[in-house]
DNA sequence: CCCGCACCGTGACATCTGTCAGGGTCTACT
DNA sequence: AGTAGACCCTGACAGATGTCACGGTGCGGG
């Protein structure tokens, strides 16, 4: 019997994706949690055998959560579920030890098997996604062009951004007119778009 | 028994859904979509009771699906269950003929009973996203504002939202001003941003 | 040690944006 | 008929933005 541990902030979902996995007979979900902060002393305390996380959760990423979790429970495998198929949540998610990684955009009926598959230490990955994940290549933003884009994601203006981090107003131009030039983009709205789609502002 | 229509793009949450629902002994789902244009045919084909409807799906969002629905087979009742609590969505999707409406925020326990409340022509609704959109008031854009917001969305500068919607760029910027002025905005994408929150931006 | 690179800052420049004051057409309502 | 409001356009203006050139600081690898 494998025991599972369920983290998605929706709570409709993870009661929903708890019913479709009860029903098999050799899963058993023993944990549900709906914030990333709570998934590895859940997964402690009911021994969890494998942990399906998503990845935008409140208090704490999906990914970091897979992160402290391998480190704290190593025996228990990760399975990422996550909504968005974007290439760096991917990267990162391999990185931090994840099992396997879906989106829930994929048939109801291969979850199960999803699940079994990364219990046995093996790894799971949408092919489309993992392609698009190597032709696209890693990050080419700095970690401080990324601070920028991620303080430039609410729509402020520099002197905002400037402010919450305790830059000059001329650095975050700078910062933003380098990571526009890198992402292609032609405008710093843009920039903000392509690198949360490509999964950049995670961490 | 009542017959179940389920739309909504993300296939593992669909069948997860499904799993969760035909527990129930007097629940059947009958049919799974994963657009909108694909709901009013799937509900004529199988005579749907109740259909459970995504807002954001491809094809055709889930308010207007709704709204055919309603016209096509007034019998079928709607149960708009959504990712985000916007005020916005839930006031269209009402105006749609929608009985009820849940954020996938809710208890897993508390989706058959919406269902079973709906289906006997009772108003489900979130009290507390009630209360917001009562608060709130309606948009307060006009149409041609949130059409430019919506150009808006993905970044690209005055001249393409201009040569997108075939205007002037002044009238362009006539049409953001008054939006950043009635939204409270201080930014182009802070309004933006507002607009979608508020669910301003559907039709 | 020296080089590259990320990082922080300054100053200057052309361009883009947001705002304002106009003036025009159309529709709907009184 | 008159009024109000959405809609489109023009023109002008201050301020914000994006770009460039430049100098300076650390840190790691060759």
């Amino acid at each position: 019997m494998i025991k599972l541990l369920l983290a998605d902030d929706q709570a409709l979902v993870r009661g929903a994706m708890a019913a479709l996995l009860d029903m098999e007979d050799d899963l058993k979900v023993v944990a549900e949690v709906g914030r990333g902060d709570e998934v590895v002393d859940a997964a402690l305390a009911h021994e969890a055998d494998v942990a399906l996380l998503d990845v935008e959760m409140p208090g704490m990423d999906g990914v970091s959560a897979a992160r402290d979790l391998h480190r704290a429970l190593p025996s228990c495998k990760v399975l990422m579920v996550t909504t968005f198929g974007r290439a760096g949540y991917l990267r990162q998610a391999m990185a931090a030890g994840a099992g396997g990684f879906i989106v829930k955009d994929t048939p109801a009926r291969q979850l199960a098997d999803a699940v079994r598959r990364v219990h046995q230490g093996l790894r799971v990955v949408d092919p489309a996604l993992a392609a698009q994940s190597l032709a696209q290549g890693d990050s080419p933003l700095t970690d401080r062009e990324a601070d920028v884009l991620r303080s430039a994601r609410d729509g402020g203006t520099v002197a905002d951004i400037a402010r919450e981090l305790h830059l000059s107003d001329g650095t975050v131009r700078n910062h933003l007119s380098s990571a526009i030039g890198k992402t292609g983009a032609r405008t710093r709205a843009e920039a903000v778009r392509l690198a949360v789609d490509n999964g950049w502002l995670l961490s």
